[in-house]
DNA sequence: CACAATTGTTTTATGCTTAAAATAACTGCA
DNA sequence: TGCAGTTATTTTAAGCATAAAACAATTGTG
């Protein structure tokens, strides 16, 4: 398809370079970098206070939201993961009494999942804490900033949709 | 510690609200969201065209800029993944003839692993097709905001960096 | 030299994640 | 009704990830 730049090093684009994509690629990587930088501390943060996961924790906030509960596929569509990556998690969280299923009354294939009184009273306290740590990390940056970067994030979100999805012509 | 302005943006702010952290928490949803999602659509991706998972990639990434080859710790700190996770990762990478491993001269207990020529050439390809995926999912962003973003992330970077470590006061 | 502390790597136990196959229940329709 | 197709969930096999423990070799210091 396309001719590949020719890695003539930083500086050097005198020459003609059809193909350059490394400022792309360096955004990419400072992206993941902050989110992966952001994520890990989360999750130290929330195994050290709390002793739970970040994938628990998420399911917790899923559910929180819908308090009648919903399906296990439903979830899985809202997490964005797989349907069998729940099944064992799901189980986890009902055996330590977070959860608590029970069979859909209309539909004896799905079940119906919900947060217990227990499971989202340790939601809550969990979530404040979380929120605040959130705000922490971000607090160098100016409400300004932010909102900008919000911004930006948005139309990345839509312009990776497109190239997912195949923008229609 | 700081006293936050109170957004009063939105519509439910005339009852009071002690500390409201929800816009940093959707700034950070949206960052996941965009990772996550550039993230799944690589991983599709390289396993489709080169039946290679991320983690691999990656490593051979790493190596790729270090011609005479690294230590295993070296490669876990550049890497940011833990010692112990390296160990099978590189290991089937020399099964399947990408890297190569030779005891140090100079220390014993280390190891330097380097690509094969095969993994490079290997690598080259890919990292070429890779570098095209990535422009056309930021291909929606203006080269200014590219650069905005770029810059934001940055600040991102470091705000994360000081609430982690702890900022020296 | 001796030996404590450090550094480099592997092992172990546990958990998350996926894709693909299997199972079970529901739905639409001839 | 019967049955093909779809949908909800679980199981399986493989890989990635971590922390903590174990081991081995090196370094610094009295």
């Amino acid at each position: 398809m396309s001719n590949q730049t020719i890695p003539l090093d930083a500086e050097t684009k005198a020459i003609e370079m059809p193909d350059d994509h490394r400022d792309e690629l360096r955004l990419w990587l400072r992206l993941l970098t902050c989110s992966t930088l952001i994520e890990g501390e989360v999750r130290r943060r929330l195994r050290d206070r709390f002793d739970v996961t970040l994938p628990r924790f998420d399911l917790m906030a899923q559910l929180d939201k819908v308090p009648e509960g919903m399906t296990l596929s439903d979830l899985s569509k809202r997490m964005m993961v797989s349907n069998g990556n729940l099944t064992s998690l799901v189980d986890r969280l009902v055996a330590s009494g977070h959860l608590e299923r029970r069979v859909s009354t209309t539909d004896r294939r799905a079940q119906i999942i919900k947060l217990t009184p227990a499971g989202r009273g340790e939601f809550r306290a969990m979530a404040t804490e979380h929120e605040a740590w959130i705000a922490e990390i971000f607090g160098g940056l100016t409400q300004r900033e932010q909102k900008d970067l919000m911004r930006l994030l948005a139309k990345t979100k839509l312009s990776a949709r497109n190239a997912i999805m195949g923008v229609a012509p």
